[in-house]
DNA sequence: TATTGTTATACTCTATAACTATA
DNA sequence: TATAGTTATAGAGTATAACAATA
């Protein structure tokens, strides 16, 4: 059924998971440190942070999976002033999350950390045509991912996604 | 005090923290249905049949981070029947990992689908020219995540990690 | 009938601190 | 005194299923 990872595909499979789990780890400390925050939290402000206003389903498009999981993270960022979520005109089944300025200005304060620890832990270390193959084979593989149907959707996702 | 990254930078980041994610979630539903493990658990089989045997301490390097989590996940294995753990002759504080028969039997069932769902998402859509660049930068970036130390370290971290 | 979102519930995971035992 | 590991506990995160309202 399935034909083996080639060995190159294996360690780059590994050492792509080790990696982001250890600068997610790093990056998890710094939030919570600093700014109170989860990293899906952060997600989702840095998400709302360009776009301003989106529905819930656009907004858990790639970040949290499931309806109730952002629910109930965006009842915790009401709940920190850090959002606001009101009904949608077009269409009056939907919520339209908008970020706050206090929302605004947390990411704000957050960033510079953020990406220090970013910095430090991965880009330091890695040339200039390394970050530019990185990022050109990431956003290709993201696109690629995205387009991809869920292997077993329990219900419905993907919608919106611009 | 931080220099904001360069926007390529930020660019490979977040394309690399969405890909993972996406990649994560549909491999843990791999896991979770066709194994009845989480990820972690994986990774943790994974090491272990690779190694044998490993003390608590090395196998937590790398993929679970507080002592008392590992022992968690080493009550669950143990007592699904896929890891033993006995006393180590060398430093009778330590705790030796062994994998049973049915850890190695399990991992050789679900390593299929595994790989499958990580070839679909990933490498199915990547040439080798960037495969072999990935497989590069990212072993590299986790030889460098792995040898610096952690911001804030609580307790201990990071022994033996041969 | 399908979709958006919320609620209630239960479960899993992880971390902190206190503890035992060995080096 | 420092290290290896366990325990107890508490907190956060997520998913499932049932539900209400709109398209």
């Amino acid at each position: 059924m399935a034909k083996a990872l080639e060995p190159e595909q294996l360690r780059a499979y590994f050492a792509l998971m080790e990696s982001v789990t250890l600068l997610q780890h790093a990056v998890e400390r710094q939030l919570r440190a600093e700014g109170g925050i989860s990293y899906v939290q952060f997600q989702l402000l840095a998400r709302l942070a360009q776009a301003k206003q989106l529905t819930m389903t656009a907004l858990a498009d790639g970040v949290v999976y499931s309806r109730s999981g952002l629910t109930h993270q965006a009842k915790l960022l009401e709940q920190a002033g850090l959002i606001t979520r009101t009904g949608c005109p077009d269409d009056q089944r939907a919520t339209v999350v908008t970020i706050t300025d206090a929302g605004l200005a947390l990411i704000q304060r957050l960033m510079p950390g953020h990406i220090e620890v970013v910095r430090d832990l991965m880009f330091d270390a890695m040339s200039d045509r390394d970050l530019h193959a990185l990022a050109e084979i990431m956003t290709r593989a993201r696109d690629h991912m995205r387009a991809q149907p869920p292997r077993s959707a329990t219900g419905r996702r993907r919608r919106t996604a611009g």
